[in-house]
DNA sequence: AAGTAAATGATAAATATTTCTCTTTTCTTT
DNA sequence: AAAGAAAAGAGAAATATTTATCATTTACTT
């Protein structure tokens, strides 16, 4: 079952799809679902058989003809593939309801997210305990940043605190940052960031309606 | 500047970057911002200047030859056309840190949702203010729906109990189900159910993390 | 142990999406 | 008022993505 080695050609499309991939193969590997064809695990997840298929091999070898797919080792594939194994070490700016809830979320450290800080600017929350971390001022930021190394910044401040935040985390030195304000964020392009959007599913959701 | 009429062909990539449009555009009218051009409105979204007509040719004609788009009329007819002039009455079951973080998102009501019922089954949460709304018991739910004739449900609630809550929204007769949990929820297909997962965006970062 | 059915992986065909080029319109300047 | 420049819109070409078909391998049954 071997990862398909060299420069792999990965299509945008099937990028976009392997998160999806990994939620359900997490999900099958709890449940102890031992194999599935390439179309009952397709038809879990709405999409064709070929179309599965397809996207693995861009990747590798992971089935067995005749037989299916052995959800263990697919999951593990998936992980490999997606980087989930690293440990990646954060810090969350912004400790609202939002930033509370992803500091709660399961999901988070299991796909290798180890949050070693808290930030905010305001007084009242500064000091507050969750999850075992204290939340610092933000005026420490950037300081912990480098002396912990700390690669991930997650951004879940009000929008127009989130540009400042952003130049903090990569005078600091982070990899990647993870932002959640509607803001658009700019920093170096050596820097990753990925914008996510809760506004928008609501979006899709009333375009949908009005179609009907 | 006409929203073309008769049944609109909107290929599935083009209706998935409408939520981005709606998003810019807003910011650039509070900006005040009078007239773009193509080119000038799509490199602020990294898109190409051909992609950006191209997208809007699906729904009509909005800009002037010679002269570009009116950021406030686009923005209108961006509206109209995602359907976000429409309210709906929603209920959001589940008020942990996410729920209330939506709660507390003003993109939310700007959006055309006007959430008019909270519900829990915690007893510590079950009687708090928030937002002027009152948690209600997660009993009183479905005759909530009905006697409201609420539209939309909004659920984020631990997974396993996002399928339950969706059947007593479905029962009560929602249209539609905006699923936060990482629980893929299953409906009678009049239902429209939009899934929003937090930890894709996460995968993504890793992934390109993974790739530099 | 041999034959049959099941299911992958690969290739090819069909579709969808994006980009490019060109024409036409509109604004702006002289 | 006329000429030139700017920019949308439309159609065509190029590219990417998805689906269908088929050959081959593997597992299961008799």
């Amino acid at each position: 079952m071997p990862l398909r080695s060299g420069p792999l050609i990965v299509p945008a499309a099937v990028m976009k799809r392997l998160p999806m991939y990994y939620r359900y193969l997490h999900a099958l590997v709890e449940e102890g679902v031992e194999r599935l064809s390439s179309q009952e695990l397709s038809g879990r997840m709405g999409i064709s058989s070929s179309q599965l298929r397809q996207d693995l091999n861009c990747f590798g070898e992971f089935g067995q003809q005749g037989y299916g797919y052995r959800i263990a080792d697919l999951y593990q594939a998936m992980c490999q593939i997606l980087g989930v194994e690293k440990r990646y070490k954060a810090v969350l700016v912004g400790v609202g309801n939002l930033g509370k809830a992803l500091i709660n979320y399961e999901g988070f450290r299991r796909r290798g997210l180890v949050v070693i800080g808290l930030f905010d600017s305001d007084e009242n929350i500064i000091g507050q305990e969750i999850n075992g971390l204290t939340v610092n001022n933000i005026r420490k930021l950037g300081e912990f940043i480098k002396q912990e190394q700390v690669e991930v910044g997650v951004i879940t401040t009000p929008a127009k605190a989130a540009q400042e935040v952003a130049d903090i985390l990569a005078a600091g030195g982070v990899k990647g940052i993870w932002n959640f304000a509607p803001q658009p964020i700019t920093a170096s392009p050596e820097i990753i960031v990925e914008n996510t959007h809760i506004g928008d599913g609501l979006l899709n959701l009333f375009y949908k309606l009005k179609e009907k």
